[in-house]
DNA sequence: GAGCACTGC
């Protein structure tokens, strides 16, 4: 069944702009020249190793419903089947599309563009990208780079993804939670266009008067109203309505089969082939240079000193030009110690050895300081990147020769009795190639890892996929508004737990998402269209009545970043001094909404936010999400301009339709105890509410570190909490008065 | 007394 590629392949590259539809926006004169750089380009795609294999893919793909690729780190397949399959004239002349996702925004915009140049054409003429709050595509576009978050948004709207002739999944083996959930309802719609495109042949050749389709399984579009939502409950919806199939299909008519292209990293194609039914696997040769790795012999009981050690070996004992060092840790903390550790070092260095530069990077750290990474070092300087697994997939940093690989990362998980947790872990052996591979990029390298062989043995093959670790509301959500009735019985590649599937459903139950028989309820349907966690989307709607939905969208959007502010680990008191400005007697939320409004003030001023230690960049994520949100409710009938004015409390009340299941009570002893669990809960140090005796209080989540601990905390009234859930909390007195 | 990495019409 597998097949390896290694036919060689003379035929030429075909004329960039001879083949498909010109583009629209042509001529006039000062436009670049478009062709003269594709062909310049050529003979470098021509030099790739998957060239060779050209003709046997395009072969494979358009014989075959589904197609699994394997390439290796250089291999070109990124930027080369897609082109490949525009070449083949698959999109029928122009008329549908291909599409590509990728697990990340900065990749899908990066590859459509070198894609682009390559192809000949203005990016988002032919070749363009869409991905959230940034759309370069155009009705001309019949090659789209996009994330696979919204490939999977688009289906909600488009259920059989007419417009696509393919889609194209690169990246599968990282298994991210999109992606997943891609290759199950990807499955599936092939299926179902398999099916309307045999009928559409059949219709064509006995030319039927009426065709008769299977009865439809997915759902109709409902409306929610507002202002009344006690009253509304019930008889809302139309989802009796006898199915008309434009609106569900859409136009079938001359709709053909869907072929899916599965390409991943790692040698792990055999699932992917048996998911997608004994599908063909093409493999095709990388252009990597050899990495030298080195084990440990003994475990390392203390792989911070461990990593600090090693660097300073490889630091003395290699001549510095032979490349830069870059360490894989845990996260800011593990970072931070090493830091620490390596400049004490640096500092007592012996005369004619060369400086060493420390430079740490991760997700939380502020732009600025994560772009050093990229600058050259000093003369007579090496850098030693210190880094999370943001380094392993997400960027790729130049100069790299030797890589330290600690063997731990930090893992988020989830576990209905147990709630969220974020652990150091041992890697996967997969990730332990990815992270070696980091020093091979540019020349030969090296990877020390700072644990035994034998321990290498002992780990995993491959990481847990992250759907079988994380909450499900918003997937189970998903899947039900994109027609699926029984997400029980769903093809998933790994199916979650029977017990993590059945907590999504009653959480969605509770939030009025579902009815009793557990179908899609209309405020479900309406839920689903929002880029959120349910309980954010419940707390938008439920902001309508309480007269806050100005706020309350306000406060869904700063919740949408894990950072608001940046904090360095020697300025803390500091750092704590400047949030003072912002700060809420009643909470974190509060508090998030007065540091919007003075980042507004100042208008995103560079220099303030230095000043507070306020992250910019992720500031402005909050403004792409509000002004999202803003389109999306006042499109769905909201009137995004109702505030409550001073009135704030009004917002957390409202807060509690979505959070009723996230409330602590104080109790006598000074600890918090949950109300769902009764486990203890600790407010996190860097809550505004730390250290604080407030009787009760919500939070945005609640995750297991060393100890539970509740992050985004405010402080609520016990009767609101009873009046958001009476079944649950009904007995609840009030604390406020007295 | 302390936060891995992503994503979303």
């Amino acid at each position: 069944m597998a097949k390896t590629v290694v036919f060689p392949d003379s035929e030429p590259l075909k004329d960039p702009l001879s083949v498909g539809s010109r583009d629209k926006k042509q001529g006039g004169g000062k436009r670049p020249d478009y062709r003269a750089q594709a062909l310049r380009l050529r003979p470098q795609r021509q030099a790739l190793p998957i060239y060779s294999a050209r003709s046997a893919i395009i072969k494979s793909i358009t014989e075959n419903a589904t197609v699994v690729i394997v390439g290796e780190t250089g291999s070109g397949k990124t930027t080369q089947i897609p082109q490949y399959l525009l070449e083949s004239g698959i999109t029928a002349g122009g008329k549908t599309a291909i599409a590509v996702t990728q697990p990340r925004r900065v990749a899908a915009t990066s590859i459509a563009k070198r894609v682009a140049e390559e192809v000949g054409t203005p990016l988002g003429g032919r070749v363009g990208y869409t991905i959230r709050f940034e759309d370069c595509s155009s009705d001309a576009t019949q090659l789209r780079f996009c994330t696979d978050g919204l490939l999977l948004r688009e289906i909600l709207a488009d259920p059989l993804l007419r417009r696509y002739s393919v889609v194209v999944l690169d990246e599968a083996h990282e298994r991210t939670l999109r992606t997943d959930i891609l290759l199950g309802m990807l499955k599936d719609i092939q299926r179902e266009r398999t099916r309307v495109a045999q009928l559409n042949r059949d219709a064509e050749q006995t030319s039927a008067e009426s065709m008769e389709y299977a009865p439809d399984h997915r759902s109709r579009g409902t409306h929610v109203k507002f202002g009344e939502p006690e009253e509304d409950e019930k008889n809302e919806g139309d989802g009796t309505a006898a199915p008309v199939m434009d609106e569900v299909h859409g136009d079938v008519s001359g709709l053909d089969d869907l072929h899916i292209v599965v390409m991943s990293a790692t040698l792990d194609a055999e699932r992917f082939s048996e998911y997608f039914d004994k599908a063909p696997i093409l493999y095709v040769a990388g252009r990597q240079f050899p990495v030298t790795t080195y084990y440990t012999s003994d475990p390392q009981s203390d792989y911070l000193d461990a990593a600090h050690l090693a660097t300073l070996q490889i630091h003395t004992d290699t001549p510095s030009d032979s490349g830069d060092i870059l360490v894989f840790l845990s996260g800011q903390e593990d970072i931070e110690n090493v830091e620490r550790l390596l400049l004490d070092s640096a500092a007592n260095l012996p005369k004619g050895v060369p400086s060493l530069l420390p430079c740490p990077i991760f997700a939380a750290l502020p732009q600025a300081q994560q772009s050093r990474v990229f600058d050259p070092a000093p003369e007579f300087t090496r850098k030693v990147i210190l880094a999370t697994n943001i380094a392993e997939t997400s960027l790729t940093i130049p100069g790299i020769r030797h890589v330290i690989d600690s063997g731990v990362h930090k893992v988020r998980g989830f576990d209905p009795r147990v709630g969220e947790s974020l652990l150091v872990e041992p890697i996967s052996k997969s990730s332990a190639r990815q992270r070696t591979g980091r020093a091979g990029r540019e020349a030969a390298g090296f990877c020390y890892r700072l644990y035994t062989e034998a321990d290498y043995a002992q780990l995993p093959e491959d990481s847990i996929p992250e759907i079988k670790r994380c909450q499900l509301s918003m997937v189970v959500l998903q899947l039900k508004a994109s027609g699926v009735k029984d997400v029980m019985k769903f093809d998933f590649m790994d199916r979650p737990s029977r017990k993590a599937l059945k907590h999504a459903l009653l959480e969605l139950y509770a939030l009025d998402a579902l009815d009793d028989a557990g179908e899609l309820t209309p405020l479900g349907k309406w839920m689903s269209e929002f880029p959120l966690e349910p309980t954010y989307a419940k707390v938008i709607y439920a902001s309508a009545a309480a007269g806050c939905t100005r706020e309350a969208i306000d406060i869904v959007s700063l919740l949408s970043v894990d950072s608001l502010f940046y904090v360095p680990a020697d300025k803390r008191e500091e750092s704590n001094a400047a949030q003072m400005a912002f700060r809420s007697a009643d909470g974190d939320h509060l508090t998030y909404l007065n540091l919007l409004r003075a980042f507004n003030k100042v208008n995103g001023d560079s220099v303030w936010c230095q000043e507070h230690f306020v992250n910019r960049r992720n500031v402005r994520h909050v403004l792409d999400v509000r002004q999202q949100l803003n389109r999306l409710c006042a499109r769905l009938g909201m009137d995004i301009e109702r505030s409550c004015g001073t009135d704030l409390a009004s917002v957390l009340r409202c807060f509690l339709a979505g959070f009723f299941h996230n409330c602590a009570m104080l109790q006598p002893d000074g600890t918090y105890r949950s109300l769902n669990g009764s486990q203890a809960v600790n407010i996190h140090p860097a809550s505004s509410l730390f250290g604080k005796k407030t009787p009760a209080i919500f939070y945005d989540q609640l995750v297991f570190t060393n100890k539970l601990h509740a992050r985004a905390v405010s402080a609520v009234d016990s009767a609101w909490i009873a009046q958001a859930a009476p079944k649950l909390y009904g007995r609840l007195q009030s604390n406020s008065s007295t």
